[in-house]
DNA sequence: CATATAACATACATATGGTATGTGAAAAAC
DNA sequence: GTTTTTCACATACCATATGTATGTTATATG
């Protein structure tokens, strides 16, 4: 979360912060509490009801505040839905890195990462929030942006990797992992609704990797 | 089906009009007139300005009605949006089959449907509404219903044609075109962004075309 | 010709997002 | 320690946009 400290302007993060030595205030912990607890109230009505259903008024009072208190954290409601979209990207990408660390060789944490994104894929807030109407409701630049600050970084970097190994063969590394990811995605919003969605998933995967395997070296 | 008088220059459909050999009146010209008048207005207003910050009232301005006609011809908003991502999905569908039509081969039916679907996607209103935001405002199951009726059949039909020839050889040609699917409309949001688009396209039709030789046979 | 109906227009009800202002407690300044 | 300021909220208000209920007129129909 994002603090700025008022004497000097400076801000800065918890999660991957900095200790700028100075101490926290109750206070400060009360503030972060709320601004939490609105967040997280965000991010179920967002998931059940989806952003345009969801009403202010109704989470605030999940967070047990008035909507002043909302509006003195957030600038508007898609300030909200972009605070929430961040925070399940990073929380994927954290989810991703740790599955993917599991393995030894690279092109092993490239398949292990890519379960793992598959999975988180398939939580359904995740599916809703992120895949479904993010890039409807921020556009698809912020969206873009977000997603390649966070889960995409992994993928990219691990396709960089094996291509500096001399594994993997193609120009524009970028360009493949964005394909993989939306092959991801797709799968994401197919399978809840498959009759068989085990087999549907294995197929899904044999796809996946029949295109890696065309830039394949050695 | 768009049928239009040439004495008249008037359009109308039909479609849910039953065949009563009965004479279409001059009165039913007008009402599907004023009905398509609102059904481009709503194009234009969603793809400059996004569903949301489309108005009801601008619409049926530009329309040169008030909105009371407006909810004469269409149940709500959402309902026009739906009628806006169906018109055009069925013109999408349309041009990509004249297209694959100028090949006698159906492997080159196919990659020039490909060119063709890409070409489509790279429309901004086509971009904007369907792609970007239709899912969104519509749900996955709408969206998908649309999209599998129209220009996903085709591909589908051409990739089940291909099977059946013993040219290509994959157990679920349904995931497989939507895996093709997912990857044009990637191309098709990336590429307006990209410094090099022609570089880029290329790259990109390189690794669909990767994807599907894997599964070719012969 | 009378009646019904359909294609609109008008007026209204209501919800929701956002803003402007008020308040009390806590921290900073002196 | 007292004063002053700040900040985290609450209250009240406003604007806008969706949707509904009702009214009106022209056309089709018996």
């Amino acid at each position: 979360m994002l603090y700025v400290d008022r004497l000097t302007g400076v801000k800065w993060y918890v999660g991957g912060m900095q200790e700028t030595g100075r101490e926290r205030t109750r206070r400060e912990e009360y503030t972060e509490a709320t601004r939490q607890a609105l967040l997280a109230a965000g991010q179920n009505a967002f998931a059940s009801e989806g952003y345009q259903a969801a009403g202010i008024e109704a989470i605030s009072r999940a967070a047990r505040v008035t909507r002043g208190a909302f509006y003195h954290h957030f600038e508007d409601k898609k300030a909200l839905f972009d605070a929430a979209v961040v925070a399940l990207q990073i929380e994927a990408a954290a989810k991703i890195e740790a599955r993917a660390k599991t393995q030894r060789k690279v092109w092993d944490r490239l398949t292990e990462g890519i379960e793992a994104y598959l999975d988180v894929c398939l939580e359904p807030a995740y599916a809703r929030i992120v895949i479904q109407e993010a890039p409807a409701v921020l556009g698809n630049a912020r969206y873009r942006e977000i997603e390649e600050a966070h889960p995409m970084a992994l993928l990219t970097a691990t396709l960089a990797a094996l291509k500096r190994q001399g594994e993997l063969d193609f120009e524009d590394i970028e360009l493949l992992s964005r394909m993989v990811d939306a092959m991801i995605c797709e799968m994401a919003l197919l399978l809840p609704g498959a009759e068989n969605p085990k087999r549907l998933r294995a197929r899904g995967q044999k796809i996946i990797g029949n295109l890696l395997g065309t830039f394949r070296t050695g």
